[in-house]
DNA sequence: TTGGGTGCAAAGAATTTGCAGCGAG
DNA sequence: CTCGCTGCAAATTCTTTGCACCCAA
């Protein structure tokens, strides 16, 4: 089943006249394997040692292209590098990021269509998309802090 | 009424033992002016001129101070500096931003609230705080784009 | 008076660019 | 074959740091 999203990807890339390069090969495989969100860095980090050959100029290169394309999201959160995750329709979710270890975790739920259409409304704006982070503490980060309360 | 505000954050300052300075108190000031949300740059573009002895170092300085004292707020948005705002109690809003001009305008609504609650008792995460930007055309750039699309 | 605050310059990170050579289509 | 893609290194851009001097409290 990741070889059905892989072949999705290699047909956008295909239909908009880019080549399908071993290197954009290497680190959209390395994306489809890790369901966590990646920095650049982090990409890079995964992949330069069983493919010494690609630079950090390509990966900055190459998500920028599925960037373009769509195939990838960006998320922006605070104390953090920009992160990349892969972008599938009808996977609209946000992320809940704890502020001591770093931890992101996704959520679905988000009512925020229910008031987009009234601040069309009153800004005239056309709102096409939106992000959406909370931030607060882990259980685990919780429980630390609780602890360390305590002494 | 900026005096009020001022004199509140002059406390606060001091309150925690931090000096009122002559560049804090610039700074200050042109955040105060300045309804718009500025960067980095932006404040210092603003204050250099009549303030020929601040130094960009400063306002890295200063505005990280703020943020820790909670007197201002940071926003992050794509394809952007990181833009800063002066954070008062009680007014929650968040952002509307126009992808092609970067035009940037506040909305009040939202209903995060109601559904925190339910993200926190699956994630057993505790929320503190959130973001929520939304992306799109603003009412000029979306004339701009019919124009275009008519040619 | 005195320690926190500042400016400058230099260091460090993060990202972009130029260009010659490589390889997918 | 050909032109888009890549790797390297250098250039830019953004941010942080070290240190001597200065000034608000």
């Amino acid at each position: 089943m990741k070889e059905k999203q892989l072949a999705a990807i290699k047909n956008i890339l295909r239909k908009n006249g880019y080549k399908l390069t071993l290197p954009r090969l290497v680190i959209i495989q390395c994306l489809l394997r890790n369901k966590d969100h990646l920095s650049i860095a982090g990409i890079y980090e995964r992949i330069c040692d069983e493919n010494p050959g690609i630079g950090m100029t390509t990966v900055y290169r190459t998500v920028d292209l599925l960037l373009e394309l769509g195939i990838v999201r960006i998320l922006i959160l605070k104390n953090s590098q920009p992160l990349f995750e892969l972008n599938w329709p009808n996977d609209h979710h946000h992320h809940l990021v704890c502020r001591r270890c770093g931890k992101v975790v996704e959520f679905g739920s988000c009512n925020f269509k229910q008031i987009a259409g009234e601040i069309e409304k009153v800004t005239n704006f056309t709102i096409e998309e939106h992000t959406l982070e909370a931030y607060g503490l882990c259980p685990k980060c919780s429980d630390v802090n609780h602890s360390t309360e305590k002494i």
